[in-house]
DNA sequence: TGTTAGCACTCTAACCGAATGAGTGCTAAC
DNA sequence: GTTAGCACTCATTCGGTTAGAGTGCTAACA
């Protein structure tokens, strides 16, 4: 069965009516178009053809059509494959309100990651979530240690990307102030520059040997360090607009609510499953679509998902996940991420300077 | 009216079974308990009797009873009542499994809040919710400041009671690493020990007076100090077991759900709200109760929630909350917090040792 | 050969009324 | 003071009917 433009132009004004209502649409629905102007008996038959080639389904005998992950598919590939050609289209989205983000000074990525979630949300009426910055290569940029109380020290630790954690240590010893900051410079020195797996026995045992007395300090600040690397591989997450879930009747019907918050509070299965999609293809703008049972997150195969990755340099890489029913509009989801991520750039261009 | 003995038996039963079922009882139920051998007829007296001191309702005519607020209320405080007469009761809780989190290093006091959190949620079937801990009258423990690239450096900030924020200040101007090292010095000098208050004017012009030519630095070390102290104001919040409203159909009707849950993502309003109930009583123990109309939030009118403040010593302090149905297990809930509320005693006067 | 009108058919959603049953309030007897 | 009995109320359930949306198919039309 061949898709000519006339089955095409029909699919995509199913799609779009059922974006709009949620409801199956019907042929006189179709026939009333503007562009489509034909009797619904015709579109009739077109819409059986259509249903043939696995695009569309009616929910039950005497339904309109609604399209199946098949036929979004089609329209998706389509409309990426359009934006692609037509490379600054300077739709007139309503500007994100980005502005607050980039006056505002920046003292930690994170908290504005997840600002950019909430205007996300908001303004897609969606839902979103966004990894942590995140690289399976950061390496210590360097550490502080500071004393707090009689047995206590601040263990600061600083990777690659300004991802930046404290430590407080309880030390059993006490210890000078002098001698801590030896200590510092001691470990500054030796470990400064290097990923996880190159501090291995032979550098800690160096570390030790240079240490002297203060071996248990050096121990429980490279439990520190380690720690934070490896926290650094269990990707944070962060979600916003969870409730937005409940615009949309198909999401929430019977126990599916829970469910999707459910999987959205336990932030680390959705990490793990995100973070580890790859960019299929190394597309400059790195967007990915996934819909229905492409999501792999069972409590999300009702949704579709859009993913964009963002970088801070250095390697350092998270993604912005942006979830919505099957019905979701991808035009502006996929340009609303796209602007998102030239802003994005724009900051941390300035920020690296 | 009289509430004598029988009548209070009865409402104790009426909430007690409703609790368990979530259907309004009818007096047949009650007459089969071993306690109140009368015959429905005359539990129905009692109950109409109940009805009029406004301890009960009838969802409709032909329906059981379901207690008002003032009938959980009267409940409620017998119970606390009950319970501060027999202090120790030791009943046979099933142990929650704290144990984890007093083995484990706390190197973060939020880090294990959070956990806590969904330790309770997970134990009780609620959703909980957990304020930072925050005081209006911390300190500035100590600020450390360390270089990290060209014109950026780290201003770590301590408070009392071991609130830790980290700040990365792009500079305008280069500064000598051997700079720093005496500016950090001039400003821990100056400043520690201090409150948000007492750092004035006065204190802020010596300080820009000594630090010569890095007033740039000092000025936005300043802010960041003023932010972390302000950001101490605006209770951090964290909540788990959102998705155990779910549980309750009474608190998922029509769109009661969604409203819920909005509440509590955003979780600024949440937290004022929550943050600034006093205790009005001085209890040792110190939970509080609240029922209803009594939640000082709109969205949970049709919820209980239950409070216990956690103290980290030095006036640093915050909240616990339990938010579930009216028809919750205050008893359990109760017992719960308080055993909660002595493992955390016990976590941090190891800490300050 | 593509398009359209007409029509029988299907299925859902909404509505209706009767039956069911849980539970009540009241009265009168114990 | 307690209880048995009874009439009554009301929510829920179920079957049956209807209305409406939409389809598929056939036959006529251009």
């Amino acid at each position: 069965m061949e898709l000519d433009e006339r089955k095409r132009e029909i699919l995509y004004a199913i799609i779009e009516n059922y974006q709009e209502t949620g409801e199956p649409v019907g042929s006189r629905t179709i026939s009333k178009l503007e562009k489509l102007k034909f009797s619904p008996a015709t579109i009739r038959n077109e819409m059986a053809d259509l249903e043939e080639m696995g695009l569309i389904v009616q929910p039950h005998t005497s339904a309109g059509r609604i399209p199946t992950d098949k036929g979004y598919r089609l329209y998706v590939d389509k409309m990426l494959a359009e934006q692609a050609k037509e490379p600054e289209k300077a739709r007139d989205l309503p500007a994100l309100p980005m502005q607050d983000l980039l006056s505002r000074r920046i003292d930690r990525v994170e908290e504005m990651l997840m600002k950019m979630a909430q205007i996300l949300a908001a303004n897609t009426n969606y839902t979103t979530m966004v990894t942590g910055p995140h690289s399976r290569k950061s390496k210590l940029k360097f550490l502080q240690l500071s004393p707090m109380d009689k047995g206590r020290i601040l263990a600061v630790v600083v990777l690659s990307g300004d991802i930046v954690k404290n430590n407080i240590l309880n030390l059993d010893e006490e210890i000078e102030n002098s001698e801590l900051m030896e200590l510092n410079f001691i470990l500054n020195k030796r470990l400064t520059g290097l990923s996880l797996e190159e501090i291995n026995l032979s550098v800690i045992a160096d570390l030790k040997n240079e240490a002297g007395t203060h071996m248990e300090v050096v121990s429980k600040v490279l439990d520190a360090v380690a720690e934070t690397f490896s926290k650094e591989d269990s990707y944070p997450v962060y979600t916003s607009g969870a409730p937005n879930i409940f615009r949309y009747p198909e999401l929430t019907g019977g126990d599916r609510a829970s469910e999707l918050i459910s999987t959205l509070e336990e932030k680390k299965e959705l990490g793990s499953a995100i973070g580890s999609l790859t960019s299929e293809n190394g597309s400059k703008q790195d967007i990915q679509v996934y819909i229905g049972d492409e999501v792999p997150v069972d409590s999300m195969k009702d949704c579709s998902v859009v993913t964009a990755t963002y970088s801070l340099g250095d390697g350092v890489q998270g993604k912005i996940g942006i979830i919505g029913p099957k019905r979701m509009n991808y035009q502006k989801v996929v340009e609303t991420l796209k602007e998102t991520m030239s802003h994005l750039d724009g900051i941390f261009l300035k920020t690296e300077e």
